[in-house]
DNA sequence: AAGGCGGGGAC
DNA sequence: GTCCCAGCCTT
């Protein structure tokens, strides 16, 4: 596994190159570690990018404002990772004087770090021979040893198979190398059992189920939900908009007002006024429902002081600073600016 | 143990 | 449209 890796291992803004004999830096692994969750390298190399340049260090990002760090992360998804990146770092400045702890156990006890993060960390920038499990080296796992009982119930015996055969010796490339494996050969669909490095050893490949494997639990269908959307601009272009809770959805993040979210929702116009049908309607999915928001519109008054959320002056708006449900609603609003 | 929690790309 | 992705937290 090593050898394919010191050939093969893709280049990653993250990553130090194999047999470089550099050191890697524990505060770029752990940012890129938590951006990785559920999210694909493709999507977060820009991020982990503008990040750590405007954040050199776990100590400047700690200094960094809520709202500046949740802007930044727009458009990634899952905002409860930005909300725990902040706490996260906050805690290493205070009690661990501005260094990771370098142990899987100590790991774990931090804001946003589970067992997958904790044992990256650990094996990636620490040298620990800390079992690492995602998504992809369960695939691997699944497929190297036929394992035909369905996920999630499979996961301890797929950890167990992943532990023996993590080395003492570069845990932390062994670890990236599984995962480079599910990401471009061991692929969910059409594994590219030809080209495996592990094809000779592969129990899934000798029985032609590769690629039914993992086997999967059957998903629960997503309900749709309705809701309305309200747009409001003044004159002066400035957009009413509102920070939401810091717990649920889109914790945390710039949006405009919404009604409720339900079967039949009811009108919620965060101020009287004569609020424009547009006819149009905002489409997005979330993780486990699909929504639908009707667009409403109007031109505010300069002298309205709304009683939810502010009017946020058009010098000082970033639609990118937006969650992309948000994004959606602006970019299909009625105004001279430019959706492009 | 189960459910909430984003978004984009592949098919 | 569905499925998947370097998962974590709450209940």
């Amino acid at each position: 596994m090593l050898e394919w890796y010191d050939a093969h291992a893709r280049v990653l803004p993250w990553r130090v190159p194999p047999g470089s004999g550099e050191a890697a830096d524990p505060y770029r692994i752990w940012m890129s570690e938590i951006m990785l969750q559920q999210t694909t390298v493709v999507t977060v190399k820009a991020y982990f990018e503008r990040f750590t340049a405007r954040w050199p260090t776990v100590a400047d990002l700690a200094a960094a404002e809520d709202a500046e760090v949740m802007g930044e992360w727009a458009g990634l998804g899952y905002y409860a990772r930005a909300r725990n990146l902040l706490k996260c770092a906050r805690v290493v400045v205070a009690d661990h004087g501005g260094s990771f702890p370098n142990t899987e156990a100590e790991l774990l006890t931090l804001p946003g770090i589970g067992p997958y993060t904790a044992a990256a960390v650990a094996s990636i920038a620490f040298d620990q021979p800390a079992p690492v499990m995602d998504g992809n080296i369960e695939r691997v796992m699944a497929r190297l040893f036929a394992v035909e009982a369905p996920l999630p119930g499979s996961k301890p015996v797929l950890k167990a198979h992943a532990t023996r055969l993590t080395p003492a010796e570069r845990p932390g490339d062994h670890a990236q190398a599984l995962m480079d494996l599910g990401a471009t050969i061991c692929t969910p669909r059409s594994p590219a059992c030809g080209i495996c490095p592990l094809m000779a050893a592969c129990f899934a490949r000798a029985q032609g189920i590769a690629a039914d494997l993992p086997r999967k639990a059957p998903k629960k269908v997503k309900p749709t939900r309705l809701g309305y959307v309200y747009v409001a601009r003044r004159a002066d272009g400035a957009l009413l908009l509102e920070t939401r809770p810091e717990k649920g959805l889109l914790g945390g993040m710039l949006a405009f007002p919404t009604s409720e979210w339900s079967d039949a929702p009811e009108e919620a116009p965060p101020f009287e006024a004569d609020w424009r049908d547009t006819g149009v309607e905002v489409r997005h999915t979330f993780t486990h429902f699909h929504l639908r928001l009707t667009l409403r519109q109007t031109e505010a008054p300069m002298d309205l002081a709304p009683e939810r959320g502010e009017f946020v002056p058009e010098a000082l708006f970033k639609p990118s600073s937006l969650p992309t449900l948000m994004r959606k609603a602006y970019d299909l609003s009625e105004t001279d600016h430019d959706p492009a």
